[in-house]
This record gives structure tokens, sequence and C-alpha cells, in this order.
DNA sequence: CTCAAAATTTCAACCGATTGCAATTGTTTT
DNA sequence: AAAACAATTGCAATCGGTTGAAATTTTGAG
């Protein structure tokens, strides 16, 4: 990089001291107008741009937030950096991003990258193998504000922004109800993950509402397009095939109808299947397929706005009590039901 | 944030001075072995870390990459900040993203942040709207190395990363004319983005080498789903109607098979569709859509090893000699063919 | 036991900007 | 004209770490 300009050169070009210099350019009361003007000139005149680095050093603070997340390559997680961003800049604020890639050793690694960058507070959706948190407990320890969405935990003590998972399933599976089904699937994900849970229990409590009996067998492990593609082709065929499925996200729904059309199983007339993200791909398959909108732009928004909150009123940090944030989620029916 | 411990911490409590304990925590060859473990074991024991801000400031770097990009919620470019990130993440740079959105009034202020938080380097893709060039060249005035990708410039004396768009757009053309398509309409970028004018000028050569006439009222300026549903739509209907699409992003080809299900035109059979990006949404629609691969998890890679190797070299500034780097395209042949 | 060489440690400046306090200049009052 | 005061400006420390050069201590040879 080239030399920039400093408040020295500014100093030693109009003889003055860089103090002046400093005061000059943010209008301090004791700086003669003559001077103040002549400083500001100069400063434009050379393209001075004060040095962030020096001030990030001198506050103690970057005016910058990490983002750990699983992958970009995933609408749902696009969609909420694309809401962070937005209110970080409209704040001011910069955003390094971090992949996980699901791995947790590179998401410890991670927590020791935005430690080394200083930022001032990082927002995270850990990893599907994440079982042990202390990596992130190290930031909470730090005093550095985190907070946690999408995939959360209760054994740390820290703001959560989640989509109403529960909700989200519940409408699902009662509307597979209200359309017929009376044996409905439900491909889920792993239950070490708080959405897993909670997607599991709005499915078990629809059924129960109807007077449906919970059956175990007809739950299976399927988060991605692969497993689930497999999976539906299994449990399709079966002399006892469902009517329905909930799947826990976009991909295994498509992969459901894909492995049902290519069973000869007619989506929505034998077999209506309903997603959960309402992803872009959602809309483009035929048939266009039923979600669950989790809003991940004002997902991502609410997560950061709350970091920001955090980050303003950071003096009772004795007092601290979490905030858990909940989105309402919004059924979308297309064709699939 | 809370204290953080730094090297005076140290210091202090072995009663040495903060020269010392850098060296010794660097082990610099005139520190005696015995200061050298009592400084390290104590610094382990306080969970050092040395100030990143600090040695930002004086190494006038931030081992911190800037990315300006139009939107993170397309899956080319999520792929394309995936490969970045990783090269980034394996030669310990942080990345810094920011979005234009497409608007050419955000993108210069990106270019202002990116030079406030002064990262080492850029990579950008720029927006749609942006036609004037100067705040990218004002970058390049201070000396901060930029490398262009997919969207990209000759107006710029800087480095480009780009997909061989004319060798897909030709493959792509040749593809659907030795499928027995002569009417062959292209839905286009527009002309003042290079992938635009490339991928125009390999269908124009593609029909020409098989003696098909060009025909400028088969191309249509077309390059979003809802444009390309509309103009779909339109042309479809008409008595002489095409019986091959080249789309310039797959969403723009999906739009064209979703508009001519609803007209009653069968794909592949009554006309055959080809896309550009080879997307995730490619294998999920129906037919699936060949699409012409323009690996974007690799361009992303490539562009931010350029920009890396930019970093290293930066002494012989005097003879740059911009690189443009060409990531060969491989068509995907699906059912819409 | 002395003195120089070697080994080890400290001093001080620096990166760029900020800020309390001291110092300088200019103005007014008596 | 001197004292008092206000208006400007400069000094120096600070943020945390690095590094050339100086200062100190240790070591070893004569």
């Amino acid at each position: 990089m080239k030399h920039q300009i400093t408040i020295k050169d500014i100093a030693n070009k109009l003889g003055l001291s860089t103090s002046t210099v400093s005061r000059a350019l943010k209008d301090h009361p004791d700086i003669s107008p003559k001077t103040r003007t002549a400083v500001k000139e100069l400063a434009g005149l050379l393209g001075y741009r004060p040095n962030r680095i020096a001030l990030n050093l001198r506050n103690n603070s970057t005016r910058t937030l990490g983002l750990i997340i699983p992958e970009i390559e995933h609408y749902f997680f696009s969609a909420i950096i694309n809401g962070i961003e937005e209110v970080a800049y409209k704040n001011d604020y910069s955003v390094m991003v971090f992949q996980s890639n699901e791995s947790y050793k590179r998401e410890v690694i991670n927590t020791q990258a935005v430690l080394t960058n200083r930022v001032d507070g990082v927002l995270v959706s850990f990893s599907k193998e994440t079982r042990d948190f202390s990596h992130f407990q190290r930031l909470i320890d730090n005093e550095i504000p985190v907070v946690f969405f999408d995939r959360v935990t209760e054994e740390l003590q820290a703001d959560q922004v989640v989509a109403d998972d529960y909700q989200g399933a519940f409408l699902a599976v009662n509307h597979l109800i209200e359309k017929g089904c009376r044996r409905i699937a439900h491909f889920a994900a792993p239950q070490t993950l708080t959405i897993g849970k909670s997607r599991l229990s709005g499915y078990h409590d629809a059924l129960l509402k109807h007077g449906i009996p919970y059956n175990p067998s007809l739950v299976v492990l399927a988060d991605t397009f692969e497993t689930a593609k497999k999976a539906a082709h299994e449990i399709l065929r079966k002399t006892e095939r469902p009517d329905g499925f909930f799947a826990v996200n976009d991909m295994s729904a498509i992969a459901i109808i894909k492995a049902a059309r290519e069973l000869g199983i007619r989506v929505p007339d034998d077999v209506k299947v309903v997603g959960f993200e309402n992803s872009k791909s959602s809309a483009l398959i035929e048939p266009e397929l039923t979600s669950v909108d989790q809003f991940g732009f004002e997902l991502g928004r609410e997560a950061c706005l709350l970091l920001l909150k955090r980050l303003k009123d950071d003096d009772d940090v004795s007092e601290f009590k979490p905030v858990k944030k909940v989105i309402k989620t919004k059924l979308v029916v297309r064709g699939s039901t």
C-alpha cells in the first residue's frame, strides 16, 4: 500500500502540531476558525482519511463483527448473511465471515480467529458436529458479546435468535392432516440441534392434536438431499407407505418429490410434501413445494440488531440477562399439498 | 471487552521490560533460555494473545481481504465466496464481505469502507449499474491490489478472473444445434457487462459455424427469473416460436421451462433449453436443466490465489502487468435438451 | 584480580490518532 | 504598563507491540 496521508503530514505542511490538526478536523472549539479551515482544506486536498487501525488501537474497538456460519452455499444462510450485512452496513459496522464447513475443529479455529481479529461482537450458528461449547464460552469469558442464531444451545448464557421451529412444524403437519394425510413421515435433523428437536416436537404435537398416534418408525434422520433421496426411496417402497411428508428443510423435501416421481408416485395426489425454509428452489420445482418460511433475512437482521444493542449497553455486564428472540414462521402453500 | 493480557502485564509480573518479553515470545537468540521459558510459561498461564490491532498498526497490514459482491443470496456468488474464504482461511487471512446489492451508489460506499478498514487487498465483482470505475481506480491509486472476478472491465489496469464465457456459450449453442435446433433464442445479460457480450458472441459464432443466420430479434435482454418468464411467454406465443433457448443464467433458463410448461409446450420435445451456471437448482427442476458449469468455487479460489500472489510480490509495482485468468467451463447435459 | 568480550537486558523511538494539561500568544482591564 | 484573563496551540502520554542501539551483567582469559 502507498504511503497514506497522516495527520502528521498535514501538521508539517502547515507548521502546526498534530494535536491541533486532530482537533481542527473534529471541530474542537479551542481551534481558531482560520486554522480550522486551513487544516480541513489541506486534508481534503491531500485526500486524508483517518487511519482506522490507529483508532482501533486507541479505542480498543474495531467496528467489526465476526460471523461464524456452517456453509455460505446454502440459501437459508446466505439470506441470513444478507440480513446481517444490511444492518451492519446501516450502522457502519463491517462483517468478517468465517465458515466452519460443518466441522467442529474448524469452528474452534474460527473462534480463535475472531478473538485474534479483536472483533467487537460475534454472530454464531454452529456446526452439526458441535457438542462441546467451551470455545464459545471463551468468547463470553472475554466479554465479547455473542448472539447465536438458528443453531442455538441452552448450555451457554448468551442471546439467541431462532425461527419458531415448533410453530412452523406444527403448522406444516396440521396442514398435511387437514389435506387428508393420516400417515405422515418426518425427515428430521440431528436431535443434537435444537431445530431438530423443536421441529420433531411440533410434528409430534400436531399429530396428537388430531388423535393420530405417533409412530417412531415414520421419523427418519435425513437432512440433506442425498440422505433424503435414499430414505424416501426406501420408505416409499414399503407396503404401508406414508401419504404425507414433513421434511426438516427444502432440500430434503425436494429429494422426496424427486424420489416419488422416480417411483411413479404422484405428488400431491398420492403423497403430499411440505418443506421448511421456503427457499428460492421451492418455487422452481414441479409441483411447487409447500414450505414453512423461516424468514432468513429477518432472522439475520434481528440477530445483528440484538448484537448491536449489546454493544451499545455493554456496561451492565454484571446483570446480564440473555434474550431469546423468536421469529414467527409462515406456511406458504403451493402445489405439493 | 475484558482487559486483555498484554506484554506489559507479563513484563511487570516478571520484573522484565516489554522488549525482553516480546523477544522471548518469538525465540529471539539474545534472550537467555531461563527467561524465555519463564515468559512463555506465564504467557500460557495468563492466556496471552498478541493484540493484532497493535501489530496491524506497526506493520501497516491487516491480513484482511475485502470482498465486494453484488448479492450474496445467489448460488453462483455464494459458491465464489466459499472458494475465496477457503483460500483465505488456509493462508491465515480474514475476509470482510460487502454487498453492493447491484447498486452503484452503494458500491462506491463499499470501496470507501474497504479503504477505511485498511484491507490488504480487494476482490470485486461489480454491480450491473456500474458504468464509471473511478472508485476502483482510487483503490488502485492507493496501491491496494484489486482482483476483479466474473464481472470485469478492460478500463482498469487490474487482474481479472473470469469463466470462459465465450467458450461456454459456444458449447451450449453448438449442443442445441446438434440436438436439432435451428431457431435458437438467447436471453442475454446487459451488454455493459463483459459476460453479456462474451456469451452473446459465443452464441453468435456457434450459429455461424453451422451456417445459421444470426437473427437479432431472437436476442432478448432477460437475466432474472421475472424478466425471463415474461419474455419467454411473449416469444413462445409467436407463430414462429424458437425451438431452442440459450439463457445467460440458470434462473432465466428455469423461467423459460416454467413458461413453456404453462403454455403446454413440452421440454425438451418441442423446445430445448440450456442455462449457464450449473446451480444446485438446475438438478432440481423437471426436466433437469442442461447447463454450462462455470465453477464458481474454483473461480473464487483462483481470484483469491491471484490476489494473495500480488500481496506477496508487491515490490515490483512499477512493472505491473495485469493478469487475466480464464476458467474453462463445461457443458453438463441433462433432461432439458 | 582485571579487563575485554560475550551474553543478556533495557531504553527509546515508532506506527497514527487522541486528549488532559501546560505553555504561549493576544486582548482587555485597571 | 502591568496584571489578569481568554483564546490558541503545543507537549507528552497513551493504546500494544517491535526493534536498533545503548547499557548492563555475566563470563572467561590472562
